[in-house]
RNA sequence: GCCCUGGUAGCUCAGUUGGAAGAGCAGCGGGUUUCUACCCCGCAGGUCGCGGGUUCGAAUCCCGCCCAAGGCUCCA
């Protein structure tokens, strides 16, 4: 790898000048062309160390390294306050096209950063008590993407889902469907939505509501998450902790550890010790438990089940994190280990209105509908294109338009056009020969230099990505990428075509296995986040048509 | 009042360990119609919410404040 061979050069010019170089080098592709290849800050941080200023510095350290003479590296040179610039040849480049082509589709990003760990990732996890709702989708799919990222690094990834079937809410559900089966509206605090009446109407009349309810909800919750293509591995149930001791079992565990204390005729968790701002009831003063102690006993089972946690909150839960925290703690187990990561809310437009998500108004926008409505690609790289940490308006209009301001479109159809030209250069009698037969080198326009550094700075972007959690960042990339492709592509004066009589076999060969390259970067970035990668951006019948208008 | 998340170009938003302010869209000016698809290039556009502090260096770290969304039940 290049940083590496770069960053081993300056450890060997701090150390010929005396200098204890830091740990990890700062080294980085500056944004700037004009700031060389790679640029390190090493002058900048040594020169105390060193008692000189840093440009001084840099001089004595760029001294030591043109004694080198060091592969790839065409010139160094000092900037700024001391920057430190490498300029390289593409021949670099090269190299990073060949290890592209070499891991293929399915391993590229991929790392054993994490290998031999194993860790939960909760999400979802909504009341079994009605359909999702677009809101819901955001935590889905980012839980699922996230997933999908930490099993990129190494981790051995578990997916859960926790069903909250016991409690309040689940016997209010079951009033509200009885009282619609009967005519009637719900009680007071009742769930109030169509979808009530709508159920009522399907439910036999000699059935348990709570049951058949319970099993109506989550039916069309799983079909839901199904059409985007998530899967549970566990559905977890909170009846078991009860049926099989495990609620019982913690809060004997807190009460021996006497973390509990009895007031008011009620059970209370002296969570404040922990962190939180205050105590916090587990068992309400009429016996019944709060929703937090069943939870308490579910997580600290998820701990007997995978080293770390990870869950997937909406913003309405924060307040939850530091008493889960607390309990945890006080359970033995590590706090520092439970990530719980919050997505804020989502506002859905179309046609420049906001779409209510209430379940209250009845005007409830399913996720069921949505993908309908915009498909699985486009919901789930929608809801990624954005830091979970801000909220996001999803316009359903943009997302289904063929332009290239919507993002979907605008990365598939860079897929889509890499196909096409190896189908089209098949077409004209120009197969891939094998990659160790093609001359790289002859790889010199401008786009095809970017296209590579764009394609090189995949995995490592990747990395951060799963170490802060981010698939966002992975989706930005991927747009960067896709990007650089089209920008390629449409290059002015057809200069990088495959197919042309100007095109001498050999850079039709190179520009064909350049195309491959960063075909693998986008359909293996694509299929990870659960976006396919199609050959085609138009059905066979759309394609027919455009066909008759062009004759 | 407390907790939490945002505040960066006209708009929507990026911006790992502090290190040389970014993208897309919209605007303006050129070019292109293909390996079929409103595409490409260029230009312009910023007191990084405000005020202090730490540092050689702060959008990034610390303190205070302002604005917006959400949460602060023996509700779930």
């Amino acid at each position: 790898m290049i940083q590496q061979q770069l960053r081993d050069a300056l450890t060997a010019a701090a150390t010929a000048e005396g200098l204890t170089a830091p740990g990890e080098i700062g080294l980085e592709q500056p944004a700037k062309r004009d700031h060389g290849d790679w640029s390190s800050n090493l002058a900048l941080a040594t020169s105390k160390q060193a008692g000189t200023n840093p440009r001084e510095l840099a001089g004595r350290l760029v001294a030591q390294l043109e004694s080198q003479n060091l592969a790839h590296v065409e010139a160094i040179e000092i900037a700024g306050p001391g920057f430190i610039n490498f300029t390289l040849s593409n021949s670099w480049l090269f190299d990073v096209l060949r290890e592209v082509v070499e891991v293929g589709v399915e391993n590229f990003g991929a790392s054993d950063t994490n290998a031999g760990k194993t860790i939960n990732v909760e999400f979802v996890s909504a009341n079994p008590t009605g359909p999702l709702h677009a809101g819901h989708g955001r935590g889905a799919v980012f839980g699922d993407a996230l997933a999908a990222l930490l099993e990129w690094s190494g981790y051995e990834v578990t997916r859960e889902c926790y069903l909250n079937d016991r409690g309040v809410q689940m016997q209010t559900f079951a009033d509200s469907l009885a009282a619609r089966k009967a005519g009637d509206e719900p009680a007071e605090g009742g769930y109030m939505g169509q979808y009530i009446i709508d159920w009522a109407e399907e439910m036999p009349g000699d059935v348990d509501p709570l049951e058949w309810g319970y099993a109506r909800a989550l039916e069309d919750q799983k079909q839901a998450l199904a059409s985007l293509g998530i899967e549970f591995d566990v559905w977890f149930s909170e009846r078991s902790l009860v049926s099989d001791g495990k609620l019982d079992a913690s809060l004997e565990r807190l009460k021996e550890r006497e973390m509990v204390y009895e007031d008011d005729g009620a059970t209370w968790l002296r969570s404040t010790d922990f962190g939180d701002d205050k105590d916090r009831v587990l068992v309400k003063s009429d016996g019944s438990f709060t929703y937090l102690t069943p939870d308490i006993a579910y997580h600290h089972d998820k701990f007997s089940r995978a080293e770390e946690l990870v869950n997937i909150w909406g913003a309405d839960h924060h307040g939850y994190v530091p008493r889960m925290k607390a309990a945890m703690e006080m359970l033995g187990n590590d706090r520092d280990k439970l990530d719980v990561r919050i997505t804020q809310m989502v506002k859905m437009m179309r046609n420049g209105e906001e779409v209510k998500l209430s379940k209250r108004t009845g005007e409830i926008e399913l996720l069921s509908d949505l993908v309908a409505e915009v498909g699985a690609d486009a919901t789930r790289f929608t809801y990624l294109l954005q830091s979970i940490d801000s909220q996001q308006t999803f316009d359903l209009a943009l997302a289904v338009s063929q332009a290239k301001d919507n993002p979907v479109f605008f990365t598939q159809y860079a897929h889509a056009r890499l196909q096409r030209i190896r189908t089209k250069a098949a077409e004209a009698g120009i197969e891939r020969a094998p990659l160790a037969d093609a001359d790289l080198t002859l790889l010199t326009h401008p786009t095809e230099i970017e296209l590579l550094r764009t394609l090189f700075r995949g995995p490592d972007v990747i990395e951060v990505a799963a170490r802060e959690r981010a698939p966002h960042r992975v989706v930005g990339w991927v747009r960067d990428l896709a990007s650089a492709v089209h920008t390629w592509y449409q290059a002015p004066n057809k200069e990088t075509r495959v197919i042309g009589d100007h095109v001498s076999p050999e850079l039709a060969q190179a520009r064909l296995w350049l195309a491959e390259a960063a075909r693998i970067g986008l359909a293996s970035t694509l299929g990870r986040l659960g976006v396919s990668a199609p050959d085609s951006m138009w059905s066979d019948e759309a394609e027919a048509a455009m066909g008759d208008d062009s004759e």
